[in-house]
DNA sequence: ATGATTTAATTAGCCGGCTAAGTAATTTGG
DNA sequence: CCAAATTACTTAGCCGGCTAATTAAATCAT
């Protein structure tokens, strides 16, 4: 990586494609209320509700920090609920509410129309082989991620 | 779009490559007191010392408003100084301190080993359309995105 | 059975995107 | 020449990522 091909690096293009999908999707679900971050938490809920937020984490592949912040506020916006696990006082399981299950449709078309915007001038043959290279960077990333740091020999105490 | 395909989308393999990518940029500068958004702004001042906030902007696509808390924080931590440009008191010019000067070939080098890293696997020639993929999908984003509301399309289908 | 460990969630605080509203300087038009 | 418009930047405040440190609950091991 050099000064000159640094802007038209991959990860210049990762970066920026995904600005752009996240302004985009601010925009067509601004009118419903609903903030980028969101629709993954309901998609999942609308696969199958009362999910703990653990457990959402892991299926969006993000912190369970995240996952709080994320929840109070969809709490307060009205589209999901919380209750206690009845058998483990420690987790909350998270619910749709009726405004929840109510966005639904709208959500779905709406993501249906970006995908066909997102994808528009690749042939299908080329959308497969899109799909395989994400996957492939997520895992050359994953990969080096995990790895990347031996545990440190501690020096010996004393 | 439905809720089964959803954890499958390029939507949601965009947006993890892209978080992954962060956080490996964040490791790999670490060391060297940057943060993953200084590159981009380091890589410009290399090419060109002395650019003004908006042109920055303007290069990495970003917003003024970004740009101001990034060169602020660059400030602080001693990579760059600002001066006002003596034609035009509204603008501040950016240079680079000596120690900006310094991190050049460190982050140049770490950079060249994460391109590594991100295409292991993909020939050259994968590595060219997997670019040429990005760019487009930063097209369509674009497109939609400043088109907005488009012509109404003439109804005659078939 | 109790003390130690693990686990789920929260909080505080940072980075880097964004918008909207505001200030200061320059340009433009009448 | 001076008022109006434009431009460059800043500020405040939000979202969504993250880490680190806390708290509370459950589990494990002695």
């Amino acid at each position: 990586m050099t000064a000159d091909n640094f802007p038209d690096s991959i990860d210049f293009w990762v970066a920026q494609v995904s600005r752009l999908h996240h302004a985009r999707v601010h925009t067509l679900m601004e009118d419903l209320g609903l903030y980028p971050g969101q629709p993954p938490v309901l998609f999942r809920l609308w696969e199958k509700d009362g999910r703990s937020q653990t457990e959402l984490a892991v299926l969006l592949r993000i912190k369970p920090a995240t996952m709080t912040k994320m929840i109070h506020r969809m709490e307060k916006t009205g589209f999901i609920r919380r209750e206690s696990d009845p058998n483990d006082q420690r987790v909350s399981l998270i619910y749709l509410t009726e405004a929840g299950r109510a966005v639904k449709d709208d959500v779905q078309h709406i993501f249906e129309r970006l995908n066909c915007e997102l994808v528009a001038g690749f042939s299908p043959e080329e959308q497969v082989l899109l799909k395989r290279f994400l996957v492939k960077l997520r895992n050359n990333l994953q990969q080096t991620g995990t790895v990347e740091v031996k545990p440190p020999e501690p020096a010996v105490v004393s």
